[in-house]
DNA sequence: CTCCAGGTTCCGG
DNA sequence: CCGGAACATGGA
């Protein structure tokens, strides 16, 4: 994708004002997504629940599903280009009653500055496959890891689109995953997760598990059955759940999480098990626990790169 | 060089 | 049920 969408016109008669005609075009043709409440485009694309997303301008280049798409957040109002205001509003969560939400998060010194630190967050609403598929490949990788392996996967396995002159790639299928070997999965970078993305591919691609039916099962059978999947444990499963299965109780607790927990939750205690801090936080957060969740890891993450040590 | 990163799986107590 | 170890790779 990258540099060739940035090449949008090649061989113009006027070399000078292209950009700036460029821009005219891209300004004409951008949509206006309505929405109530806060939303921080910036903060929701670098909070770590999706990984394809690439800054450019004063906006962002991306896919939803198969659909090349430009963003870009203006002072009141979502801005896009390549897909419809309904399209980009379901997958960006503007639909969700996010001043609810967090009025409903547990009201402690971490969560509040959690939820001072990330205003207008939100949880997107992922592709199942592709928000599956990219977690199995997230195991103990670093974020900016993760997107490195998803636009490999993209661009090498992936369906190319025409896109402002150059080229965007969808994320390739589970069939198209399937038919490669464990050689060819390695070299993208994915280490020992070739083996479960590929054998994860492969039960999608066959039937022997539907990501569609397991839409339908309530949130404990949706869990167990993401869970027969290669590479998929109850981290994963939660993260699937949560961005793209709309469970927004859904609690994944990965290493920073449970910095998180330790810390700031289970203070002064000496041995704590994963079992013990699952059941906190599945009755302590809410309803809308994975939202709470996100808005921790976020924070967490943030102060590490600011600097900070534990907060509070 | 060592440590860590949005874990899962397998194996003994 | 619980704690350890193995498993790849790249950046700090």
């Amino acid at each position: 994708m990258g540099d060739q969408t940035r090449r949008a016109s090649r061989g113009g008669k006027s070399g000078g004002t292209e950009t700036a005609k460029r821009r005219d075009h891209l300004a004409a043709r951008l949509t206006d997504v309505p929405y109530v409440g806060e939303f921080n485009l910036e903060t929701t694309l670098n909070s770590g629940q999706v990984f394809h997303w690439r800054r450019r301008g004063a906006g962002w280049d991306g896919m939803i599903g198969d659909a090349p798409c430009y963003v870009v957040q203006e002072d009141t109002a979502l801005r896009v280009h390549g897909v419809e205001a309904a399209t980009a509003r379901q997958y960006f969560g503007l639909d969700h009653p996010l001043a609810d939400i967090v009025a409903s998060f547990p009201r402690d010194t971490a969560m509040e500055a959690a939820v001072g630190a990330c205003r207008g967050l939100r949880v997107i609403r992922q592709p199942l496959w592709e928000c599956v598929a990219t977690f199995i490949t997230s195991a103990q990788k670093a974020v900016p890891h993760i997107a490195q392996i998803s636009h490999t996967l993209r661009s090498r396995y992936g369906r190319r689109v025409e896109w402002e002159g150059g080229a965007a790639f969808t994320y390739p299928t589970p069939e198209a995953l399937a038919v490669l070997s464990e050689e060819e999965l390695r070299s993208c970078a994915l280490g020992y997760r070739a083996k479960n993305l590929l054998k994860t591919a492969q039960m999608v691609a066959n039937g022997e598990v539907d990501l569609q039916a397991v839409a339908r099962l309530d949130d404990g059978e949706a869990h167990a059955a993401l869970c027969r999947l290669a590479g998929v444990g109850p981290k994963v499963a939660n993260c699937a759940l949560l961005f793209a299965f709309e469970r927004l109780s859904a609690f994944p607790i990965d290493v920073w999480i449970e910095r998180v927990l330790r810390t700031l939750y289970f203070a002064r205690k000496r041995r704590v098990t994963t079992k013990r801090m699952q059941e906190f936080s599945a009755n302590y957060f809410g309803p809308y626990g994975g939202y709470a969740q996100q808005y921790l890891f976020h924070h967490a993450r943030m102060q590490k790169k600011a600097g900070g040590l534990s907060g509070a």
